[in-house]
DNA sequence: CTTCGAAAAATTGGATACAATAATTTCGCC
DNA sequence: GGCGAAATTATTGTATCCAATTTTTCGAAG
């Protein structure tokens, strides 16, 4: 096969079919909250701003809902769809139980490069102070992590839960317990893998999600309380 | 509100959305293995034997596809998907891993209520002794055991991967390792559970699992190459 | 006989048009 | 003015039609 003479056609990206371009736009307006929970998608209207008709609309929503994103009811359309107090912390509870088995497979045949690649996003978390990407590079720590487990269903899954939680966590709150305590944590986590301490290593990451979540789901509690009184 | 004089109109269940009609037809016969992996799914046929039109078909591949039981190409088609050998046995290992968490949140709640039912299940087996219905009942068994866990969402994700990964072993081979030692074991757990001994009932269940999966992998693993040299 | 390529057929992707249902507004009535 | 029913509007669900792409067919050259 020889090279194409001319590259006017549209570009490798947009090449994907309308559907699958309003998948990817949706699913990344959701999962960075850009969508907030319970908004209703009118089809005409997305279909107006993204420049399509309503069909590549409505195979999306599908897609999405059978992804868990939104939710459709029959003639009433869809909405952005949201998890409860106790879905979030299920879902953290999920995480651990899959992330502490990974990393006990993984354990014993990380190597350098594993260690180079983690060490590079933390170092990115710390160089990022006040970005946002914080939520990617911390789950790009974690994977590295993971990676050796070669599972590769299983760190897709969790990959999924991780995103689809952070979304219901406003901005201000995500943060919190502070940096620090997070890289403090991250740090020791590598070192522990680095010694192969594997039980210690899985005690500390179950604390670091467990906890994790209940300082996040605790704060999110009181402002989901707040706003009630407020209305 | 009056009862409706007439039921001319459509029943409770065909009130549904015809894409939703096409989705749960299509998801049954794809998970009991009516539809074998690999098969070409062409919309115009599937929408002449369903007497709707292309419109509902499309919607609910993609929701298919969301679930990962069917897989698109552009331009290309969609296909019944596959697991691979290693796909099958990362899905018997994530079962393992959340069922004997799950278990284990259960046993110290568990009361005659979910041992009645879980028993019964257990004589349903027992009785439709050549039935196919027993990949059901089995779940239904294990589920029973899972309830008073209260943990909706990992029951769901647990389900699916049951229901998935079992589609792919021909009924012949799917009963391997008989049906007594499946009785058995099924007994042994539900002995363990009511003694409450929480750590000898997950390290039971956990072999249940992955000695079951190991099984019908192997008898699997032969067809496959057999299948191969026969072609 | 095989192989390459162009035309034809089959199939999917997308837009428009129409039907069915839900939400809203209007209008008569008290 | 408030209330309820009917009409109007808005929105979703489905079918039909057209465009884009892939697959197949078929013939000619080697």
């Amino acid at each position: 096969m020889t090279a194409p003479i001319l590259t006017t056609k549209t570009t490798a990206l947009e090449r994907k079919t309308a559907t699958a371009r309003v998948v990817a736009l949706l699913r990344d307006q959701i999962l960075s909250g850009g969508l907030p929970e319970g908004l209703q998608l009118r089809q005409e209207k997305l279909a107006a701003e993204l420049g399509v008709s309503r069909v590549p609309i409505r195979e999306a929503l599908h897609q999405l809902e059978a992804e868990g994103l939104v939710r459709q009811e029959t003639h009433k359309g869809a909405v952005v769809s949201g998890l409860s107090i106790d879905d979030l912390e299920e879902t953290y509870e999920i995480r651990a139980r899959l992330e502490t088995w990974l990393l006990e497979l993984s354990i014993p045949l990380l190597g350098p490069q594993h260690y180079a690649r983690a060490e590079e996003w933390l170092a990115r978390m710390a160089a990022d102070r006040e970005d946002e990407a914080w939520s990617s590079q911390n789950w790009n720590f974690h994977a590295a992590l993971y990676a050796p487990a070669n599972r590769p269903q299983t760190l897709e899954l969790v990959r999924k839960l991780y995103l689809n939680a952070y979304r219901h966590f406003p901005l201000p709150i995500r943060l919190t317990g502070g940096r620090d305590r997070m890289n403090r944590e991250h740090q020791l986590l590598l070192d522990l893998c680095k010694q192969g301490e594997i039980e210690r290593a899985k005690d500390h990451l179950e604390q670091h999600i467990l906890m994790g979540a209940r300082h996040l789901i605790n704060r999110l509690k009181a402002l989901r309380q707040q706003g009630k009184s407020a209305n």
